[in-house]
DNA sequence: CCCAACCGAGGATCTTTGAT
DNA sequence: ATCAAAGATCCTCGGTTGGG
């Protein structure tokens, strides 16, 4: 851990619109400017929050959602009712004062990801334009009021199909109860809301639950990752032999690789969200993450879509900045694919597709997102504008085109052998040769207009 | 084909500001 | 005080992933 360096920076103002924010942490012992990483990142009990301090000095520029008990959760709806009972009787309406979930209200903090800033509140009340809003955030507050009192848990659905009139759709219903969940102050789990176990995990890890008996996620298609409820009942990790943790973007290579026995072969613990992971996926990895202390790479293809997972992984997504609990991993390394490993493996850059108008845009927003990629290695920053200046993107399915074991068997492997060995290596010499020899490449494919096939690539080991 | 997660884009609507 | 333009905010829609 570090200290101090920073009596002397500027304080957020509270508004939640400053760009270029510094904390003062006054004696606090970590340094927030710097990379909090697994060494100087205390371990902590349960989810893996933010050190203390370092949550004292947050909490009063931003909101950060917190684990409430059910006491709490009733006691917090409770009053919120009293206080619209009352008004009511005074002839005014029922509202609700709810911070501003908009994207211009979100800053940027390296120790903990995408936040939500204090200053932005928007009033719901019962105006034409409100009204909805202020019907869904009542329709949920009496659902979760119930789930709580009763001690049952219940999903996204049950609130949508319980008053699908008022909501009219899946979206809006997300959208009232992560409302809610800024105007308590809590997370989703704790208003006894689970979703739909969208992640899966594999590998030599067992969970050891509080009630003491052992799930292994080792059998042959995994484990679904519990919801973040249910996340609580796991006391501990034991993690075996496993060397590392793999993040995978998609349930197609995540299935591959452990059909193909991957995890056991290379040691590893295979974790997917499926796509855009949702909130149970990266607790848990966060979790894991923090836990096990093991080194964690990321599996995503170079498209912007790969980017915009990667990123929510690393930073954390605007949507949910007002919970930070454990979901951004700012320590993940994108171990590929990338676009050279493809030229590396053979495969020719003719292949490549074009990136859609939807996809360019959603590229440009990330490079243009300042707060944001001021962060970014130097690495990811050159492949994401390298795909954005060509057009063309890449994915792993490409890779089958040189037989289904492939991936597993040869290229993956020597993939990772390739970069532990470049671990070492200056990662910002590293991207500005990469840079070159892409172009390079490039250049002499489109002047030939034919598939370039170089490499140092191992021959096959089996057919 | 519909469902469940997530995301961003953009049109619609409301509010604020400034000129007259 | 009125009106138009600009800015802010809301919310629907469509995109990704995969499952049944």
């Amino acid at each position: 851990m570090t200290t101090g360096g920073r009596s002397g920076a500027s304080r957020v103002d509270g508004t939640g619109s400053s760009e270029e924010h510094q904390l003062d942490l006054g004696s606090c012992d970590v340094d927030i400017d710097d990379t909090i990483t697994l060494s100087n990142w205390p371990l902590l009990t349960g989810f893996a929050k933010l050190p203390p301090c370092v949550h004292n000095e947050l909490k009063d520029h931003f909101i950060i959602a917190q684990e409430l008990d059910g006491k709490t959760v009733l006691a917090a709806i409770n009053g919120i009712m009293d206080s619209n009972a009352a008004s009511i009787l005074k002839g005014e309406g029922v509202l609700y004062k709810v911070p501003s979930r908009d994207k211009k209200n979100i800053a940027f903090e390296k120790s903990a990801g995408l936040l939500l800033g204090r200053g932005g509140t928007i009033t719901y009340d019962l105006g034409t334009k409100k009204l909805k809003k202020t019907t869904g955030i009542t329709c949920v507050l009496s659902v979760v009021h119930e789930a709580v009192s009763k001690g049952v848990t219940v999903t996204v659905r049950d609130v949508f199909y319980r008053n699908r009139d008022v909501f009219g759709s899946k979206q809006f219903t997300e959208a009232c109860i992560y409302d809610v969940c800024c105007l308590l102050g809590c997370d989703k789990a704790s208003l006894n809301l689970v979703s739909f176990e969208k992640g899966s995990v594999i590998g030599p890890l067992k969970l050891k639950l509080t009630n003491g008996e052992v799930a292994s996620c080792s059998e042959l298609s995994g484990r679904r990752i519990p919801s973040e409820k249910r996340l609580l009942e796991v006391e501990s990790f034991d993690c075996g032999d496993a060397e590392f943790i793999l993040v995978v973007e998609k349930q197609s290579l995540f299935h591959h690789l452990s059909q193909m026995d991957f995890h056991n072969k290379q040691r590893c613990i295979m974790v997917t969200g499926n796509g855009v992971p949702d909130i149970a996926t990266r607790v848990f990895l966060k979790r894991l993450v923090s836990e096990t202390k093991l080194p964690h790479y990321a599996l995503m293809d170079p498209d912007p879509d790969g980017f915009m997972i990667l990123c929510v992984y690393a930073y954390g997504s605007a949507n949910l900045a007002f919970d930070i609990s454990g979901l951004a991993v700012p320590t993940l390394r994108w171990l590929g694919l990338w676009v050279e490993d493809l030229i590396w493996a053979g495969i020719g850059v003719t292949q490549l597709k074009d990136v859609t108008p939807r996809e360019e845009k959603m590229l440009s927003n990330l490079l243009g997102n300042k707060n944001l990629s001021r962060f970014f290695p130097r690495h990811w920053s050159v492949r994401f504008q390298d795909i954005a200046l060509r057009g063309k993107k890449a994915s792993f399915e490409i890779l089958h085109s040189k037989g289904f074991d492939f991936v597993s068997k040869v290229f993956l492997p020597a993939l990772l052998n390739k970069r532990r060995n470049n671990e070492t290596v200056d990662r910002e010499r590293n991207a500005v040769t990469v840079e070159k020899s892409l172009r390079n490449s490039f250049q002499k494919t489109n002047r030939k207009g034919v598939t370039k096939n170089d490499t140092d690539f191992p021959a096959r080991s089996d057919t």
